[in-house]
DNA sequence: TAGATTGTTAATCGATTAACAATC
DNA sequence: TAGATTGTTAATCGATTAACAATC
């Protein structure tokens, strides 16, 4: 199935191609090129070609794709066609936002338990989801095993959280607290590191263009960008 | 100064490298290695060399690098030291969080104002930061030009609050919404689209192993990892 | 048919790794 | 001095782009 290895970046793409297919269709469009597909993401179509030739042949030459059924093959190809149960550890400010968060649910990835320290949480719904004490989390893994996990624990707690969850089975882990943290290489990590974005977008901004240590603006009101 | 291009991963290295001498720092250490700066991070000491050596030298050959020295290089080049004014836009449940998340202010990443449709929370103090109501956004980049925002509004409402911020003089957005949006090229944006790092995390959860329909599952209670 | 667009190959570009002289 | 580690160059690796024959 696989002939080469996928690059990473182009599975992201295929994220992306997924979003553009989806606001295609729901525009009522039967037909995308490769050129349509990349317009507003900086992307060639001869990148998507590519892409998407990793995979197998989903275009008419001469056509285009036909976007409802690209749009099924490449969630085919991201697994999005399969339940994936989650649970979350840390239900904070965060942890809360995540719970009741509806982008999860919308990709069949279903947060079945999240757990908590703070007993005064214990036992409570929160985005429908039961919150349990964070003392059960290994014994509730061996129970019902699942391969995700969300950790929104603070920093500190991380590295501690995270052991547990790999010695529970876990294989994927969503990491939004602000550390780095270590695992076995066959853990898939995501860090959603909002720490490291924020460096990332300073670095760039302090770089762009001529800009002086006060944002520069036009006295008489008007912003120069 | 800048010789060559930087490349955008170099610069995330860079703050994963911040993080290790931070907590090297917090330790007592006074040297670090290169292999010891990247021996938790899936990265070679080589690596971490050819990324310092684009923007100078920091170490001692035969001895490695001055941690407090190193930390002080890297925080200078990402632009660390500079204050950084934001608005949010959007101060629900994920908007809320952001507003109390200490991430920000830690990094002289300081959120000046939130904005919001709902009259009952315009007013209010969240996470210290006053709630404007969503209409005075254009008028008070004229008055308070920034150069930084946040989206955290649901996706339909994103591509309209990013015009309005760009109109207003903003050149770098975080964005939280599930959206991709478009922006003028000389715009950063960091997408902290949860979505796509789901569907990443899928599609490699998907095809990591032998992993059937169901999590593999030692009926005993054990768990096959 | 003529025009359009794919899938794929070859050429280009850029980033990572390995190696080692210079240095402490 | 002997051992260790940097900074940097050259070699390798991989990903992107350009081009175009095949196809609708």
């Amino acid at each position: 199935m696989r002939e080469k290895r996928i690059p990473v970046e182009t599975v992201r793409r295929l994220s992306l191609y997924l979003r553009t297919l989806r606001l295609f269709e729901r525009r009522g469009a039967r037909v995308i090129s490769s050129a349509e597909l990349t317009r507003h993401l900086d992307i060639t179509g001869a990148q998507a070609r590519r892409d998407l030739a990793y995979f197998g042949s989903f275009g008419q030459p001469g056509v285009g794709y036909y976007v409802g059924h690209l749009r099924e093959k490449i969630e085919a190809i991201l697994g999005l066609h399969r339940n994936w149960e989650a649970v979350l550890v840390g239900a904070g400010k965060l942890g809360t936002a995540l719970l009741e968060y509806p982008g999860f649910r919308r990709y069949n990835f279903r947060l079945v338990a999240a757990f908590d320290r703070d007993r005064g949480k214990v036992g409570r719904l929160i985005g429908g989801v039961p919150v349990r004490p964070a003392g059960e989390l290994s014994s509730f893994l061996r129970r019902q095993p699942v391969k995700i996990a969300v950790i929104a624990v603070p920093g500190r707690a991380a590295q501690a959280v995270a052991d547990c969850l790999v010695a529970g089975g876990v294989s994927a882990i969503l990491n939004f607290a602000p550390r780095y943290l270590d695992f076995p290489a066959h853990v898939q990590i995501k860090s959603l590191d909002m720490a490291m974005e924020i460096e990332g977008l300073i670095y760039h901004l302090a770089r762009s263009g001529p800009a002086a240590e006060e944002p520069p603006v036009d006295r008489d009101g008007g912003v120069v960008i």
